[in-house]
RNA sequence: GCCCCGGUGGCCCAACUGGCAGAGGCAGCGGUCUCAAACACCGUACGGUGUGGGUUCGAAUCCCACCCGGGGCACCA
């Protein structure tokens, strides 16, 4: 907290005893909170279940749902970047209220996570205590804002009640299996039903019956969308835990802590989201996001299409997977992964040791060395030969690290005259490079090289649509053809009917590995029988409570300790993991699950539980999800459902976007929702940032400190380097809502974080700026209170004409800046509106009024004072808002500039009904223009309606 | 390297999507109040839109090339 901060207003004996200063908003603050909270002014009816009104339903109006992503309470507290798009939603979810709207509002707490759990194991103190201390301390922050949530739709991930549902929607994932022919998730009992009628073959071929009760769950847990895998995934050893690709950063280390993270084979859940891949693109085309997530999206999970090709060699066909079969004809030698699990089979003896060498190089490598593209390629041959199956060529099996086991087949044909890593491949091993296209002349200009098929002399390889070349055989011809797409499909169609390969589509998306050995999370529900045998705890015996420990800490060891296995503090809890249960077979001994879920579990599907938070039958009431999150076909036949306005930073892109949108899917397929998709409308907002300050150390400094002089920026004496970051505490350069409650209140603060930009552009924060906006607010409280005697100055005469236009004008543009979320520049005609009344004598109601309503989304505290002394009663909260008179939006006359071949000269005001001819005339006729053309010959003259005008000589 | 955003008075930002560059706030300057100051109030000046071309009667807005800042992806076959 800053004590010399040049923004606190002692408030001197001389200051007007009714003025609106800090410490009256504070008091206005701080009892409409009170009254919102005593008389549930915020509470919104559901039309069944424990929150059921359906007579509030219907005089409500339409349903609107607007959404933040819920915070995680953190220990530190806000800082006044932190609330920019909950102001942002409040403003919006006021003003829809007074729009007609049934608003649905609220706000949660993701509150599983490691740093409640790092502190525990700090402090010893259990991480449930911490966490409820930090939502206690975030709710009191965030209601001395007034946001206007309903809280008895709170909710946090760590509450039993909560997590029991979270445990649910998991069995329900893990007793599912997804059909591609109905492309859809289904019971898994369904399954085993196909399987036990013949319906469906067994992977063996054996009959159903033939098989042990083992074999039998062995293929039933195959299908399953949450399944046990022996899998490559990301060990942690500095966390002590395994993380999602998600979690890894580019360079290789995990998003949380920063710590070095490994490739290792281990059992660990998985959920099956890959099943999901298509749909989960192809229905971003129903969504209202904005570009760049969508593409971020489409990205992560990267579809491509291609064809899988099978060439022969000395140990079996050898797959490969291409997005260019039309190139076949160029592939003069096959790349194998350093782990393609037929490297031992095709290497030769002669070979063997130098392949040795090089596989435990590649494996020692990190992947992010692995994966630098500037690399210069590395490989070795294996020895042996494949057969291309177009030309019948024998071309040489190599094996390189710059082929990844992860992608595809984790094999590729290469076609180093069409592909620039094959190209630089051949290069490097001085493999042939045959040409199969004839390059544009452009192409060959462009580098300087006469046109040739000798690619000898090409510095790189061609790439896209050109005439083939030396593409046929005796059964196939793309000689004919210049086109990539029909090359594609002539290929795949030849590959198919010569069974040497077929049409298909993979992806970049990998399964989401769903364990953590941690303890801070949910548990799994899930014990094992003495076979070994997974069976899910029945949803009448949920939740399994987080068990009670003092050792919150799972073995963690040096960050880069490859080669230490994972260690969940729940393993240590024997008389915990080892259960007597009758799940059906009669009382027995289980051993529970250890792991728990990723902190993404329970931002899966909070959004649902706020519909219903008190259900203790079913997660959520049909009947009021269908209410607030059903499809909206009225407004477009394929509208996917979900919230109406979903708000929050771009950082939840890929991970929890896509995890909540899979879980989502997969409810939807079971039929407990009606709604496609969780989020229909989403916003990002920008970020506060602020400046920081370094020392000659690099370390950075109190921001706050930090003074600037002529010759720069100083530091406790010390010369100090200006940088340029988000607002937080690691920076050093936060400012606490509360330091900005107790200078100018709540409702300065709200006012200034949504008129200083756009709600989606990132802004630097300047506590100097603030004071604008409270004097806006004590211009508009001196408007209509007497400073010193506090009574109400405004008149019941009517306002004059000027006045009641610019009155109708404003709340024309404000109706329309608020629903498109544009509250910078309501505020900025709000201002202009309270700036011209300043100047009259006195405020007329037919003014004040209005003004306070529109208004109050923005500074609802104040707003409500000024509602009352202006005689009213009830709340404000759902007052109309004003409408514009349209027969005082329009001007009797309108001036045109005129401009002379496009420089304004003059200016002429005509009637607003005269037409084109009419205002040509009047232009012609005005004697400065007469002045200025000077008898010049006009060439034409342009005249747009309402606009201005162009002489053009 | 590729893909998205964004560059407008000293600063944060507007500009009806091609039609008078300026709405709002901060800072500045001049003044009122004050013994003086702070607070508050009144009044003012400020740039031609990152750079260079093009289209147009007319460009901040559309097109091309480039520069700068932010974000994402990156040996994905």
């Amino acid at each position: 907290m800053s004590d010399q901060s040049s923004n606190d207003q002692p408030v001197s004996s001389e200051t007007p005893e009714y003025r609106y200063t800090s410490v009256m908003a504070g008091d206005i603050e701080t009892r409409w909170q009170e009254y919102w909270d005593a008389e549930g002014t915020f509470a919104t009816p559901n039309p069944a279940g424990s929150l059921a009104d359906p007579t509030a339903v219907a005089a409500r109006g339409e349903k609107l749902f607007v959404l933040d992503m819920f915070p995680y309470p953190s220990g530190a507290g806000l800082h006044v970047g932190h609330p920019l798009g909950y102001i942002g939603t409040d403003v919006y979810s006021r003003f829809q209220r007074m729009s007609g709207r049934n608003v649905l509002y609220t706000m949660g707490f993701d509150a599983f996570g490691l740093p409640a759990e790092q502190y525990a194991v700090q402090t010893g103190q259990h991480p449930a205590i911490t966490t409820n201390a930090n939502i206690a301390n975030m709710r009191r922050q965030l209601r001395r804002l007034g946001l206007s949530h309903d809280p008895r739709r709170s909710i946090s991930t760590t509450d039993p009640e909560y997590y029991r549902w979270t445990q649910w929607i998991f069995s329900q994932i893990f007793n599912s299996w997804y059909d591609r022919d109905q492309a859809r998730a289904r019971p898994i009992s369904e399954l085993e039903d196909l399987y036990a009628a013949g319906a469906r073959p067994t992977p063996g071929g054996r009959a159903w019956s033939a098989l042990s009760r083992i074999e039998q769950r062995q293929i039933i847990d195959d299908h399953r969308l949450a399944y046990l895998s022996e899998a490559p995934v990301n060990w942690c050893p500095g966390l002590g835990t395994v993380v999602a690709n998600e979690e890894v950063t580019a360079d290789g280390r995990s998003d949380r802590g920063n710590y070095p993270v490994f490739k290792r084979r281990m059992r660990q859940w998985m959920m099956r989201i890959t099943s999901y891949a298509d749909r989960l693109i192809d229905d971003l085309d129903l969504l209202e996001w904005s570009p760049a997530i969508i593409s971020m999206q489409r990205n992560w999970i990267g579809r491509s299409h291609g064809a899988n090709v099978h060439f022969d060699s000395p140990a079996g066909p050898i797959t490969v997977f291409t997005t260019r079969p039309d190139t076949l004809f160029g592939a003069s030698f096959m790349v194998l992964a350093p782990e393609h699990p037929l490297v031992d089979a095709v290497t030769t003896s002669d070979q063997a040791a130098a392949v040795a060498t090089y596989r435990s190089e590649a494996g020692a490598k990190k992947d992010v060395d692995r994966q630098d593209a500037t690399r210069t390629k590395t490989g070795v041959s294996t020895g042996s030969f494949a057969t291309n199956p177009v030309t019948g060529t024998e071309i040489p099996i190599w094996i390189a690290d710059y082929v990844l086991m992860g992608y595809g087949t984790g094999a590729i044909m290469a076609v180093p005259c069409g592909d620039q890593r094959d190209f630089e491949f051949a290069r490097m091993f001085d493999l042939p490079i045959p040409a199969i296209q004839n390059p544009p002349a452009e192409w060959f200009a462009e580098h300087g090289i006469e046109p040739s098929l000798d690619t000898a002399a090409w510095p790189e390889a061609y790439v896209g649509n050109a005439p083939y070349v030396n593409s046929s055989n005796s059964s196939v011809d793309l000689n004919t053809i210049s086109d990539v797409a029909e090359g594609v499909s002539k290929m795949t169609a030849w590959l198919e009917a010569n069974s040497h390969g077929n049409g298909t589509i993979t992806y970049k998306l990998r399964d989401w590995l769903f364990s953590r050995q941690r303890y801070w999370g949910e548990p799994f529900p899930i014990v094992y029988d003495s076979d070994g045998i997974a069976h899910v705890i029945p949803a009448e015996m949920l939740p399994v409570a987080l068990p009670e420990t003092d050792s919150f800490a799972p073995r963690t060891f040096a960050a880069d300790d490859e080669f230490s296995d994972p260690e969940s503090p729940l393993d240590r809890l024997t008389d915990w993991v080892e259960v007597e249960l009758d799940l059906g077979d009669g009382l027995q001994t289980y051993r529970r699950d250890t792991n728990v879920m990723p902190q993404w579990a329970g931002s899966c599907w909070y959004e649902l539980r706020y519909l219903d938070p008190h259900n203790d039958q079913v997660f959520v009431d049909p009947e009021v999800e269908r209410y607030w999150m059903g499809p909206r076909t009225d407004q477009r036949p394929d509208h996917p459902g979900g919230v109406d306005l979903y708000v929050g930073g771009v950082e939840h892109a890929v991970l929890h976007l896509l995890y909540a949108r899979f879980w989502h899917k997969v409810l939807y397929d079971l039929g407990h929702l009606s709604s496609k998709e969780p989020y229909t409308r989403l916003f990002n907002q920008g970020y506060i940032l602020a400046d920081a300050y370094t020392d000659e150390r690099g370390m950075y400094v109190e921001a706050t400190e930090v003074a600037s002089t002529p010759d720069g920026f100083v530091h406790d004496g010390q010369p100090v380097t200006r940088e340029w970051g988000k607002m937080g505490k690691s920076l050093k350069n936060a400012v606490s809502p509360d330091e900005m409650y107790e200078a100018y209140g709540a409702d300065t603060l709200r006012l200034y974080e949504m008129a200083m930009g756009p709600l989606d552009a990132s802004r630097p924060w300047e506590t100097r700026d603030v004071v604008g906006m409270y004097r806006f607010l004590q211009r508009l409280w001196r408007n209509m209170v007497d400073e010193s005697t506090g009574a109400v100055t405004v008149v019941d005469a009517p306002a004059d004409p000027n006045t009641r236009q610019l009155l109708h004008r404003t709340i024309d543009a404000v109706r329309t800046e608020m629903d498109a979320l544009r509250f910078n520049t309501a505020i900025a005609k709000l201002i202009e509106l309270n700036n011209h009344v300043t100047r009259l004598n006195a405020t007329c109601r037919e003014v004040a009024e209005p003004m306070v309503l529109m208004l109050a989304p923005l500074v609802p505290h104040v707003a409500e004072e000024l509602w009352q002394r202006l005689g009213h009663t009830e709340t404000i909260t759902y007052e109309a808002f004003p409408n514009a008179d349209p027969a005082l939006l329009v001007d009797d006359t309108v001036e045109y500039p005129v401009q002379i071949n496009g420089k304004v000269r003059s200016r002429v005001t005509v009637s607003a009904e005269a037409d084109a001819a009419a205002v040509e005339a009047a232009t012609l006729a005005d004697p400065r223009v007469i002045e200025v053309l000077d008898g010049a010959s006009i060439r034409k003259v342009i005249v747009v309606p309402g606009r201005m005008v162009n002489i053009v000589l």
